[in-house]
This record gives C-alpha cells, sequence and structure tokens, in this order.
DNA sequence: GCAATGACCTGCT
DNA sequence: CAGCAGGCCATTG
C-alpha cells in the first residue's frame, strides 16, 4: 500500500494548511501525475483514513466543489470551508456552477501553491 | 485472477 | 467559439 500513487495522494491533501484549498490537478501534479487527476478523486473516495485526509480542501479547477459525493453533503463541505476562512465568491456570468448552492471557492485567494 | 470503472484535466478538431 | 476524445493508476465486482 505504501509507495503507491494513491498514498502520495494522501499525503499532499494532508499537507494543505488550514484556510486554503487545492485543486485536483493540482495534487495530481503535486503527487506526480499531472494527467491522472481522476485517481486524485478516487483516492479521495476511497479515504481509508477520515479524519485525516480533508478531502473538502479538495475542490475543481473551477472552484466548485463535488455535488453529492461530498463526504457528509455539500451543505456540510461548504460549512468546513468558511469556518476554516476560506473565502467564497458567487459564480461568474458564463460558468457552469455544479458546487454547493452555486458558491465557488475563490481560487485566487484560497488556492494553496506549494 | 480478469475486466471495468472512477470526486478530472488538457489538447485537438 | 464549442464539442469530443484521450490519458493515467488503483480499487472494486
Amino acid at each position: 500500500m505504501t509507495g503507491t500513487f494513491n498514498e502520495r495522494v494522501y499525503d499532499v491533501v494532508r499537507r494543505i494548511p488550514r484556510g486554503m484549498v487545492a485543486t485536483y490537478g493540482q495534487v495530481a501534479a503535486l503527487a506526480g501525475r499531472p494527467r491522472s487527476a481522476r485517481f486524485v478523486g478516487f483516492a479521495l473516495h476511497a479515504n481509508p483514513e477520515p479524519g485525516v485526509i480533508p478531502c473538502h480542501r479538495v475542490v475543481f479547477r473551477d472552484g466548485s466543489l463535488a455535488p453529492g459525493f461530498a463526504f457528509g453533503g455539500p451543505d456540510e463541505q461548504r460549512r468546513l470551508l468558511e469556518g476554516e476562512d476560506v473565502a467564497f465568491v458567487p459564480p461568474r456570468d458564463g460558468s457552469d456552477n455544479a458546487g454547493a448552492e452555486g458558491w465557488l471557492v475563490d481560487l485566487d485567494r484560497c488556492q494553496w501553491r506549494a
């Protein structure tokens, strides 16, 4: 189990500081597989260590969250991000928002950079 | 043990 | 400008 791409993803997500969010592509890139963002979601879905891996800090490239697949519900995910001082912004015109309540994370201010 | 799918992203037509 | 297809590793049935 150790030394797998999946484990590397958990390590990156776990390194995300509070109040910051990372995108799947970014986590995948930091994990060493910029073209394997799909498996990042798979890894988080497996979530072998809940409470240790802040899956709610991982969002899409657009800043939207994962509707229906959140650990406890999209409403809970947005609530957690707000509780961590994460900046939320209304959806821009022209962008289809698939997030919770149509609120997107302000990647310009809260996107975690290595 | 084999086969198919999976919270995505990027590039090309 | 918009739509379509491909790519990668691991987990589950």
